[in-house]
DNA sequence: ACCTGAACACCGTTCAAGT
DNA sequence: ACCTGAACACCGTTCAAGT
């Protein structure tokens, strides 16, 4: 046994932390495991695939309710553990490079059958449930957007304009938005 | 003079439909106009630089306030022409093959300073606008996405499960999460 | 101004063959 | 079971040169 599915994921996660999700081809994969870029075809079908698994790791750590459904968050109302899972994701998906455009693509897939969705859907219903998860990732698709270029025109510009209005608070926009439909849900 | 910019763009909206995103590379828009992959970097920098144009093409029907800002719908009150605005991005999105991911992508690089995002924002602030724009782009991406899907499993599968729920209402699944991100704006 | 021809440095994926 | 080697059919982009 040289290598595992686990390694190829692991390897993967490694590349794109370090290159970034336009860098992250099977042949770079490949190259981080030492390996011929036709041996990663033996654990995993195809790129998409691996992305896929790639996603489910990265939000592999975000608490969907502990015991069983509802259950382990009984002492808060739904819109409040709602708003909790939601925060929750999106700081998973900002922890790794790229993390946003990873887990949205795969999950976008999969909308109406994963398993946030699925308890969202106990918490606030599944209407409520899809709108707070399309915000949550569109926002940290721009979150991650904004920074890399911020990051790029810091290299080229200096900081002539630092911010034009200082109004790149992208934490404090996100929940702000997350309010909006909070209350919304509480209204309907 | 052999070919405009405005060629450029409208052969490679040509592929994009004809072909899908997947498909639309910069060599093969060249093909449609019958001249080598070179030949178009004297018209467009760069494929990212294309892609917006093309973004930009895809969203111009929309009618974003016809007179000065907030003139011509001062007989629709803000959430409800922000509605209006919403539902038009949507349709236009979705009359192009792949056209969500296209203008998703195109949009989000400039969240902050598109002219939908200025607009809406005078209709329901800043955090307002940027939720539904989000929201709606992330809607469209699903939508397409879950669409495509569709067509590829009818032609492996037959119909055997036809819809397991008969749950995908996409126009009403995305009307109601924008009732519910309009009615939270009423509360705020 | 607009384009050709040729090249450079890459991609994802397949497949026979090795161990 | 896991991997190599070689190939196939592509990419985006650059650049000297043509008209």
């Amino acid at each position: 046994m040289r290598n595992s599915l686990a390694d190829v994921v692991a390897a993967a996660l490694r590349v794109l932390g370090a290159q970034g999700l336009e860098n992250c081809s099977m042949r770079r994969v490949a190259a981080e495991l030492g390996v011929q870029p036709s041996a990663l075809y033996h654990h995993v079908p195809d790129k998409q695939t691996l992305l896929a698994l790639m996603a489910d790791e990265i939000v592999a750590g975000v608490n969907l309710g502990a015991v069983s459904a509802g259950q382990a968050e009984s002492r808060m109302d739904g819109p409040a553990a709602a708003r909790r899972v939601c925060a929750e994701l999106r700081a998973a998906m900002l922890a790794v490079r790229d993390g946003a455009d990873v887990v949205s693509t795969a999950s976008a897939f999969r909308l109406g059958s994963s398993l946030a969705e699925d308890y969202l859907a106990e918490l606030v219903g599944r209407d409520g449930a899809r709108t707070l998860l399309l915000y949550t990732f569109g926002h940290a698709q721009a979150t991650q957007m904004h920074r890399h270029a911020a990051a790029f025109g810091a290299l080229i510009g200096g900081d002539q304009v630092s911010e034009t209005s200082g109004a790149d608070d992208l934490d404090g926009s996100y929940v702000r938005g997350l309010d909006i439909i909070i209350a919304g849900l509480a209204v309907a």
